[in-house]
DNA sequence: CGCCTCATTGACCTAGTTCAATTTGGGTGG
DNA sequence: CCACCCAAATTGAACTAGGTCAATGAGGCG
């Protein structure tokens, strides 16, 4: 089903009844597909509709004057791409689509009938916002204070965790199709320097990357060096 | 009043009616002062209400492992300093007063409540958390790929128009109390390279920071050389 | 087979850091 | 009112992580 990534996400931290899962179901409208770079909501424009991103890999951009962008999110399959949308009304960054990616619809006009009827949706919805937020603080730490070495080895324990909430990775690998050139993007490094560090993780013998793949050859050794404390992706349950 | 800078901001944005003035200033609780350098709102602890900035300067900080910290936010009087506590129930962060600050106390239950009379709330409170993670994304932007006189140039912008806002500058100049340290650590610079980069603004007859005050000599070209556009600041009236 | 994007490697360069020494200036006690 | 103190700011000199430029290699696919 459409929805069941995001709802993954959700009961591992709700205690979600089903007809609160029957009202978020039904409130969702078309689904529509985007090729690889194709921008699936464009900066300064009105939204009247956020996107579930069902499948694929997407991420969130500013492009700068110099022709160059700056990567500001990865979302990954459950993650609603524009959720903050609904508040904002337009955004001050577009989403694009880093793969083919499928997303369903949930109109503005819905989110409101929702709150209205059950006002803990507002929280549920609210929070899954406030987890973007947070991770917009930890880039922050890394890219104003990490090394290339830890920034990359933080990135990659991110994922991995964000991907095993719903159920994208196998074991210690999981795909993660981004060029180097785009792990620049989102580091504040240049490709070259990528590339660089990528093959001193090897040799370290912490990750690989290859062919869109990631590989974790040691986790715990990983997480040391990027100074990684899932914390700030508030994966346990919730009391309200 | 103890709200009136938050309604300043408020109301700039939305058309809000007497009752729901009257309804968010009823919700306030109590006040706590604070001395400079204390901790208001300790990282990883569970939080029941959250805290309006009525007076003073607050930051949203982590700390490194090396005993550095880096400042995420700055905090300006108006500000919910951690209204994202209410989905969260915890802080990924804390939350330090830079000055004595005057906080006023909104219990997460009577947030619970507002939103259940009036859902259009949930929106509006809801709204001013996702301009901090605008602020953060905008933020990211800056370290990642503005130089030091950018950087700086477009936080004195920022600031600026945060602090006109709540009629907190006199002309093009505003009392901004950090030490070029604490810039260092908004900006990912060191304090000495601050102070070289402020040298290098005041010779170039853009802005001055002196005795804590910022005097902006050329807004235009200031903005020009840190490549500033307040829309992330979604400052216009919202339809909503 | 040949093309095109992506990745790799080497040589050199620079913005910002580090370390260390002064200077400035506001606050305080005698 | 002066002497002293201490945090904050300034300046200089040497250093380095990562950038820039440019050439080469390696897939994947029409």
């Amino acid at each position: 089903m459409l929805i069941d990534k995001l709802l993954l996400k959700i009961r591992e931290r709700y205690r979600f009844t089903e007809e609160e899962e029957r009202q978020l179901r039904a409130a969702m409208v078309e689904t529509a597909k985007f090729k690889a770079g194709e921008i699936i909501v464009p900066e300064d424009q009105e939204v009247s509709f956020s996107s579930l991103l069902v499948d694929g890999f997407a991420c969130r951009t500013k492009y700068l004057k110099d022709g160059e962008r700056q990567i500001m999110e990865i979302d990954v399959p459950g993650d609603f791409v524009d959720l903050h949308s609904y508040p904002l009304e337009r955004l001050d960054h577009s989403v694009t689509a880093l793969t083919p990616c499928t997303i369903a619809k949930l109109p503005h006009k819905k989110i409101t009938e929702l709150i209205r009827s059950n006002p803990r949706l507002a929280r549920i919805l609210w929070f899954a916002t406030m987890i973007d937020a947070s991770i917009h603080r930890e880039w922050l730490i890394s890219i104003a204070n990490r090394s290339a070495l830890e920034r990359l080895a933080h990135l990659f324990c991110e994922i991995y965790h964000r991907l095993r909430v719903v159920e994208l990775t196998d074991g210690l690998s999981y795909r993660f199709p981004l060029t180097q050139s785009e792990l620049g993007e989102a580091l504040g490094l240049t490709a070259v320097h990528i590339s660089r560090t990528l093959k001193q993780l090897r040799e370290m013998k912490l990750v690989t990357f290859h062919h869109r793949v990631v590989n974790i050859m040691d986790l715990e050794r990983l997480k040391e060096v990027a100074g990684f404390d899932p914390a700030y992706l508030f994966l346990e349950p919730r009391t309200g």
